[in-house]
DNA sequence: TAAATAGTGTCTCTTAGACAATATTAT
DNA sequence: ATAATATTGTCTAAGAGACACTATTTA
């Protein structure tokens, strides 16, 4: 009999690097294994609730952006006999990237994707390589970016989420050009002072077409 | 237990309308209503194998472009019990879209999905809606197009096909352009005659990025 | 020669991207 | 004043879309 799984890609940005919490396995098989966090659905709920489930059980975050990735069925994908897994990923804002003192999960830690561990369990390399194209395609024409930042941020924090997902530079006049035409961030009377420097403005997202 | 089942939309061009092929169910649940073709997972295939099988059966097509599409899981969707379904579409040649004599599909048959039956099975409507959305934005941006006509193909069969996707009119001068820009066609030294006009040359794909 | 469809160019507007100087704050 | 980061506009090239006439064939 076929069974179903879900796998969350959590991404999240960490010192301005596109990062994923990864958990390591303490069960067989792959024991040891870093893996996407997941686990089977459950006869009650659905499969983006068994998403959400996993997703709490990680890192305590309820209300976060979840998108259904693909789902993967090849055979011999998990030693353990027929198990599809349907994935997931997931974006959290940097204020909230806390990570759960998890129960079944060994240990969880953020990796930056540009540097992820050599040896993942299952097809795990896989579907993060199909995640990290996804979002990069879906920030080009969307505005999941917002996702990662706090409720307030400033223009170059909001650049800095476009180029980590990019990974690469990207013009400040033109990003910025771009954001403002999009008419989707409102400026806040709040400034971020940093340093001996000229503070910056803080906006917040105008909840539009996304 | 969770089932898993596979549904495949069969997208073609009959009378210049993008159609999909639907099956009456005949037996219970939603016996006599209409349908997409698909059926459950067997143990010893993939989940692409499975959507290929299925589109063996129903049309005895086995080379034809097939892409995975969404996973549906909500409860309920389903009155036998959890089942969720992998989704897929598939593109036909219309020199190809023959019906197979099903043996567990009491009927099959064409739909125009801009008229499409009134009750269609389980959540089947809302996966076609999805199929049809999907189909709409993957022409914008690759060559998908292409898997719908045959072999050797005029200019006006192609941009044809772009309008029947489309649900729209297209600027012939504009369509040839990009169409030509896109260097993805190959004039052949042939040409289709019908009645008494000037004869349209034939092209075929250039099997070139997709 | 009439009817029918094939084939073909230009102009405009919008968008994407390259590119550098001034403004404001704390120390 | 100096250091540090924020903020701002122009030009060019490419792409998207509106728009109409000539060419070729058969009946």
């Amino acid at each position: 009999m076929t069974e179903v799984t879900v796998d969350v890609v959590i991404f999240t940005i960490v010192d301005h690097a596109l990062s994923v919490l990864l958990v390591r396995r303490g069960i067989d098989p792959q024991r040891g294994a870093w893996a996407i966090p997941g686990g089977f659905v459950l006869d009650h709920e659905s499969l983006d609730d068994a998403a959400l489930r996993e997703l709490r059980e990680e890192t305590g975050v309820v209300d976060v952006y979840l998108e259904q990735l693909y789902t993967f069925g090849a055979l011999g994908r998990d030693p353990r006999g027929r198990i599809i897994t349907v994935a997931y990923y997931a974006l959290i804002a940097t204020d909230r990237a806390q990570i759960a003192a998890g129960t079944d999960a060994v240990a969880a830690q953020w990796w930056p994707v540009a540097s992820l561990p050599d040896e993942l369990a299952f097809d795990h390399a896989h579907i993060l390589d199909y995640a990290i194209q996804r979002l990069r395609a879906k920030i080009g024409y969307t505005n999941v970016g917002f996702q990662l930042l706090p409720a307030a941020f400033t223009l170059t924090e909001l650049q800095s989420v476009y180029e980590a997902i990019l990974g690469r530079n990207v013009d400040k006049r033109n990003f910025r050009k771009r954001i403002e035409q999009q008419n989707v961030v409102e400026p806040l009377e709040e400034w971020r002072r940093a340093g001996a420097s000229r503070p910056a403005r803080l906006y917040r997202f105008r909840s539009a077409a996304f």
